[in-house]
RNA sequence: GGCUCUAUCGUCUAACGGUCAGGACGGAUCCUUCUCAAGGAUCAAAUCAGAGUUCGAUUCUCUGUAGAGUCACCA
């Protein structure tokens, strides 16, 4: 055995968006390739001229260069009809393929090529399972072009890995039972069996293989939500690999040090929204301030109302785990309070059973407090040191802090949840925090 | 239905045949400025079932069960 360069290749169709299981699919054989020094090749799988559509291969070599990955070479099908048809007439010349003159559904009537099946028991070698082996008798005389001139997956499959000196072929379990059929082929054609790995499905809350039409969320549906490829990437790779250490967070460069593709899993593995979210925050604590405040910014809306500002970064940035988090909670007016006085029920205003003469006379306590703080220095320490300082004392009058605290943050706020009134004061300034507090204490 | 693959906490998973079956997400509880968020701590939570091999099975074998894939003139 000499020392071939590793070939890998993914090959889509282009009958769809893609998705996380296609982001697997290359990104295991991106990874494979580049860890071996190797080639990885992207194949555009449109045979079938009827759902093949080139926005949809744009759309794939889109979403995946969007997290990260680039093939080496690429190729399309359709343009290697020549290369087919010459296998087609060869098979048929050797006899290892037919011709057979047969009328399909719709009544066209046309010569299909049949192959000849030597019905035989085919014994192969998958990196992560194991030998299987499996007869191929009931596979039968499968067709394996329309016609003459048109091939169909299995022969293009085989034909095109063999021609483009694929070495290992890294695919979604369902090539498990397809490997067979295709190993027969490679045997007529005298092409050398190439390595298989497979890996298993990405899955639905249904268990269902995910798919096209079984609801499958679509790459640029990830990059409208304002998730981070480096979150996609690692959520995907932990879906059909674990290290042995229990690390959990890898970039792709990580990925091409670490990963190891005899170690990928066997079972099915469903999606959790959760963990991807989670992820995807671990990756947006580590992007630079600017950074951040610039997407929180681009993100914040400036209809109906413009929440544009800056000061308010700090504050929804550790609420979020991706970026449209932003404008959900934007939308849902969470922080509408930040832009317009909010409407105050004077009910809300009490704190537990505390007494209103007591709130009011806190409320008015706080307003005197915050007076004496400089316009200049009114900032969130000064803020909360001021206040905190009241609140602590509380309790020798026989208060907990909420009484003190409460009432403040929902006379700025008008919401039963909300930031604390530090935070809150410290963005609506002086004049408008005194003025809110005032509202609320005249509201009798 | 035939064939093939798979089966550990709710989810993703770890564990040369010997572990109190480990970690992560999520959950619960507590702490941290009233609430929320963030952060910290703690806890609960699993080997599909039944045989067999073995001193000892999550791990090996068989059977069953369940799920998935595949059986196209789709890829």
């Amino acid at each position: 055995m000499s020392e071939k360069k590793v070939v890998t290749r993914f090959a889509p169709s282009p009958t769809g968006f893609p998705h996380l299981g296609t982001a697997m699919y290359a990104l295991l054989n991106y990874i494979y390739a580049r860890q071996n020094d190797g080639e990885v090749i992207m194949r555009s799988e449109d045979t079938d001229p009827v759902r093949s559509k080139k926005e949809y291969e744009e759309a794939i070599k889109e979403g995946l260069a969007w997290i990260g990955i680039k093939s080496d070479t690429f190729y399309r099908q359709s343009e290697r009809t020549d290369i087919y048809k010459r296998y087609i007439a060869k098979m048929v010349e050797e006899k290892t393929a037919y011709i057979s003159r047969e009328t399909n559904e719709e009544g066209v009537t046309r010569d299909v090529v049949r192959f000849k099946n030597p019905n035989k028991v085919i014994t192969f070698h998958d990196m992560a399972r194991g030998d299987i082996s499996v007869d191929t008798t009931d596979l039968k005389d499968f067709v394996i072009a329309r016609d003459l001139e048109s091939p169909l997956y299995h022969l293009t499959a085989v034909v095109d890995d063999y021609e483009m000196g694929v070495t290992h072929i890294i695919r979604g379990e369902d090539g498990l039972a397809n490997t067979p059929r295709q190993i027969l082929i490679q045997e007529a054609i005298g092409a050398e069996r190439p390595i298989y790995a497979h890996y298993p499905f990405v899955l639905m809350s249904n268990r269902q293989k995910m798919g096209k039409r079984n609801g499958a969320i679509s790459l640029q549906d990830y990059i409208k939500q304002g998730y981070l490829p480096e979150a996609i990437v690692n959520f995907i790779i932990l879906l059909v690999w674990h290290p042995k250490n229990d690390r959990e967070l890898f970039t792709l460069t990580d990925l091409i040090a670490e990963f190891e593709l005899e170690r990928i899993g066997k079972s099915g593995a469903i999606l959790d929204e959760k963990k991807l979210d989670w992820l995807n925050r671990e990756y947006l604590k580590k992007l630079p301030p600017e950074e951040i405040e610039k997407n929180i910014l681009e993100w914040l809306p400036k209809e109906p109302l413009n929440m544009k500002d800056p000061r308010l970064v700090p504050m929804i940035f550790e609420r979020i785990s991706k970026w449209s988090d932003v404008t959900t909670m934007a939308i849902a007016g969470e922080f509408d309070f930040f832009f317009k006085a909010p409407k105050i029920e004077k009910t809300k205003l009490i704190y537990k059973d505390t007494i209103p003469e007591k709130i009011k006379e806190n409320i008015n306590l706080a307003i005197e407090t915050l007076q004496k703080i400089d316009e200049n220095n009114f900032i969130l320490e000064n803020i909360k040191n001021n206040l905190m300082f009241i609140a602590d004392n509380l309790p020798s009058r026989g208060e907990g802090r909420g009484s003190f605290l409460h009432p403040i943050r929902y006379a700025l706020s008008g919401r039963d949840k909300s930031p604390d009134p530090f935070t809150i004061a410290g963005i609506l300034g002086k004049n408008e925090t005194i003025s809110r507090l005032q509202k609320a204490v005249e509201m009798e």
